[in-house]
RNA sequence: GGCCUCGUGGCGGAGUGGCUACGCAGCGGACUGCAAAUCCGUGUACCCCGGUUCGAGUCCGGGCGAGGCCUCCA
């Protein structure tokens, strides 16, 4: 089945075709680590992993190489150095190791590569030392600038012509800059700021420009024209079109990227997330309270382009979702999944521009014909819901530990339950529901079938 | 001001011209000792106003409303 993507180039959906279906390439922007993740920054991760998923599955999983960088060097990281006296790069591997462990929690597989800008610099320095030779950069005193005019479809992504970036208020001509619209490639270095920022280069001793480490970092490992690349929707303008100027007038003209793609935003309680306002909802944090799994549905459960309102009435839902989800495999637990493809619904949903809310309505059918089939179509529906679930990243848990939690008192809770049996067959009703509304209060659900009761936490 | 999103039933959220997705909640029923889980049934939904069309949530125009970006924020 054909992937149809919706590119940001043209504003429509295109039919995916890669240059080379033995080696597809993405790029996903990744976080710059100095802090928590928050759950906005965990939307594309988990939007792109069930792209990466997608693409493995059609193209064979060899042949698709997924690229996400972590951002090591950054005023940000600076600053938050010069506050806390610790050295930069106790604070970037202590972030990026949370970050790696939250997206591992949110159910994102591991990229092929996980780039560190500070491991590219040299890369970088040659892009630049590119871009300087064919007149597309040019030394300032604060540092190497990228000259905008020099390049004629500046501003193609975003749909922005110069006169419009001018406009903005907030655009500063530099004391050294020959255009207002002019970018940072290489920024020099300033007095005070810490030897572990600073390199050596032909444009003098400085550190890299937000968008130089992109472009170095995808050609280094992905090559000089990629497949895909993914963001936000706010890094469109200027950080990709930067990386398209810095790539393409190095290259060439060569594409940079043949495939944009951007999700939406987050906005919380219906409110605009910002550190102002105090709402900002950190992956780690949310982690204590909920299952990564629940937030992964929550952040699929809207289609990626469109904005998603986080609630704590959206992670209800989604874990509702999941625990119907989980209930349909936990009743087929002992039946022999059956090797089959993922359903053909599902991947269609997916294939028409990821659209992860018709997947999940796919699973939920699924779930409703297992829950009534008959024997001889449940290995195949299980088959079918696991293999749909693993291609969203979903249901891939034990259906019994989703159900338990964590399994500490579980051996006093199935000796309650199995008390509760044997009271129900002598038939002292008033016991069993005590039991039933003991269990209750702490929060466990009695469920009986036609061969015993299972229990569950709610 | 410029560019770009979005506006669907009580809630979440699909739908890219015609066959009223799906889930949660609610209601009715089946099952159950009673429940829960599960199954079945159940909804005068498409921001407003024009237009195109035999037919529009879906296309076009104009409003209104919410949001994002406009030099380093996913």
């Amino acid at each position: 089945m054909e992937i149809r993507l919706t590119n940001t180039y043209a504003r429509e959906k295109q039919v995916f075709e890669p240059s080379d279906p033995d080696r597809v390439t993405m790029y996903v922007c990744g976080p710059t680590v100095y802090s928590y993740a928050h759950i906005g920054n965990a939307r594309p991760p988990v939007v792109f992993d069930v792209l990466y998923r997608l693409l493995r599955a059609k193209f064979g999983a060899d042949h698709v190489v997924y690229a996400v960088n972590f951002t090591d060097v950054d005023d940000k990281i600076i600053d938050a150095s010069q506050e806390t006296g610790e050295p930069i790069s106790t604070i970037t591997q202590r972030y990026e190791q949370i970050y790696r462990e939250d997206m591992a929690a949110l159910g994102n597989l591991e990229p092929t590569f996980r780039p560190r800008a500070t491991e590219h610099i040299g890369d970088m320095i040659a892009l630049m030392e590119d871009l300087a030779a064919k007149g597309h950069a040019y030394q300032g005193e604060s540092g190497l600038w990228f000259h905008v005019p020099s390049m004629e479809t500046y501003g193609r992504l975003s749909k922005r012509n110069r006169d419009d970036m001018i406009a903005g208020a907030r655009v500063e001509v530099g004391a050294d800059k020959k255009d207002p619209a002019d970018f940072a490639l290489w920024k020099a270095a300033k007095d005070g700021e810490p030897d572990a920022a600073k390199w050596d280069s032909p444009f003098g001793v400085g550190r890299p420009g937000w968008a130089i480490e992109c472009s170095a970092m995808a050609k280094a490992k992905l090559g000089e024209t990629i497949d895909i690349h993914g963001g936000g929707q706010d890094l469109i303008f200027p950080h990709h079109e930067n990386e398209i100027a810095q790539s393409e007038c190095a290259h060439g003209g060569k594409p940079f990227a043949r495939y944009w793609l951007h999700n939406g935003f987050l906005s919380m309680d219906s409110e605009k997330m910002s550190k102002s306002l105090g709402n900002v909802k950190l992956v780690h944090q949310l982690l204590e309270k909920w299952p990564g799994e629940v937030l992964r549905m929550a952040l699929l459960s809207a289609h990626y382009r469109g904005p998603l309102d986080w609630t704590d009435a959206l992670l209800e839902q989604s874990r509702a979702t999941l625990d119907r989800l989980y209930n349909a495999l936990r009743r087929m637990s002992d039946v022999v999944v059956e090797d089959v493809e993922p359903p053909a619904g599902l991947v269609a949903a997916l294939c028409d521009d990821l659209n992860t809310p018709q997947a999940l309505a796919e699973l939920s059918r699924l779930a409703t014909e297992a829950n009534k089939a008959k024997d001889a179509d449940k290995p195949r529906l299980k088959g079918e819901l696991l293999a749909g679930g693993a291609l969203m990243g979903l249901l891939q848990q034990d259906p019994d530990q989703w159900a338990r939690g964590d399994d500490s008192d579980a051996a006093r809770i199935d000796a309650l339950v199995a008390e509760r049996i044997a009271a129900r067959k002598a038939k002292d009703f008033a016991k069993a529901d005590q039991i039933r509304n003991d269990l209750a209060a702490e929060g466990v659900e009695i469920m009986d079938g036609p061969q015993g009761s299972t229990w569950r936490k709610v």
